[in-house]
DNA sequence: TATTGTTATACTCTATAACTATA
DNA sequence: TATAGTTATAGAGTATAACAATA
């Protein structure tokens, strides 16, 4: 194709060998529906993951839950702010270390994450539709492979 | 175990069969990976990924490019800013349409950009050491798949 | 000294409304 | 009137440095 030529069919074939582009622009459709699933509970991914995350492990402190999420502990303390302004969870006293919190859902936040983890699994089923179990699963260990391998730190 | 023992170990049992959750943390890493790859060449992934379209495409309008990136137009501005102020593109002008660009990369973008992309291909192929190329493959296929399903639009 | 949670800050990516100049 | 590019702006998510209270 000249370059002077009108583009008619955008190219993307350079970057259609890249796993980053892939896993971005499926990210992508799969938070989009994420997101949509998460507005009747006023819950975003953060906030849902982090429910989840203190009802199952109830006397979580932040810096825990903050590794647990591969996020930074700054960036929680809104989230976790959020969270029990709403009195979904409470930051109860870690006895022996004054320092910390014990992180643990209300009755009301664990009724709301489980209706939450319900709708979830149900919408990400149909999302997920044209997947039959073996790929899903394949995928899934692709992923955690991923997950696994040490990035180059260095470039 | 009872809410008022310390947590030893975080348990994400409930998160686990969420494939958007394997998806972010994995595309977390990937993404670490490509920006330390990209560094050296002052690009982000999205300046990588413009560039690579540009390269590819030339001629290409600013709208069929955001199009194409899955991105807003307003966003894709300061990004073509960035690439033409580096000398890497530019905008030329579309015959017949004094209202559109045509994007265009100058000699030492398609330099840069042909270096760049070699570079990723290699960490990316460090990166993935873990998996087996039928793996890769399909890993790829899913993600292609899931891009393709219609997310629901409605809770 | 080191750690827990916090504040302040900054940078990137994303999304929307409204403008201008052209068609 | 519709479209291409732009401006301004606001909201998320992420990252770092520095602080107070506590270990």
């Amino acid at each position: 194709m000249s370059a002077t030529d009108a583009v008619t069919h955008v190219s993307d074939a350079s970057l259609r060998k890249l796993i980053g582009y892939h896993m971005k622009r499926a990210f992508n459709v799969v938070q989009v529906d994420l997101v949509q699933t998460l507005k009747p509970f006023d819950l975003r991914m953060l906030t849902y993951t982090t429910l989840v995350l203190i009802k199952d492990n109830p006397g979580l402190r932040q810096s825990q839950l903050a590794d647990a999420m591969d996020i930074e502990r700054p960036n929680l303390v809104k989230i976790i702010d959020e969270l029990e302004g709403r009195s979904l969870i409470i930051r109860d006293r870690v006895p022996n270390d004054r320092r910390a919190y014990a992180l643990k859902p209300t009755p009301q936040g664990e009724i709301l994450c489980n209706k939450a983890i319900k709708s979830v699994e149900q919408h990400e089923d149909q999302l997920l539709a044209g997947l039959d179990e073996s790929t899903r699963s394949s995928l899934i260990t692709a992923l955690q492979l991923i997950q696994k391998s040490e990035p180059n730190r260095t470039p």
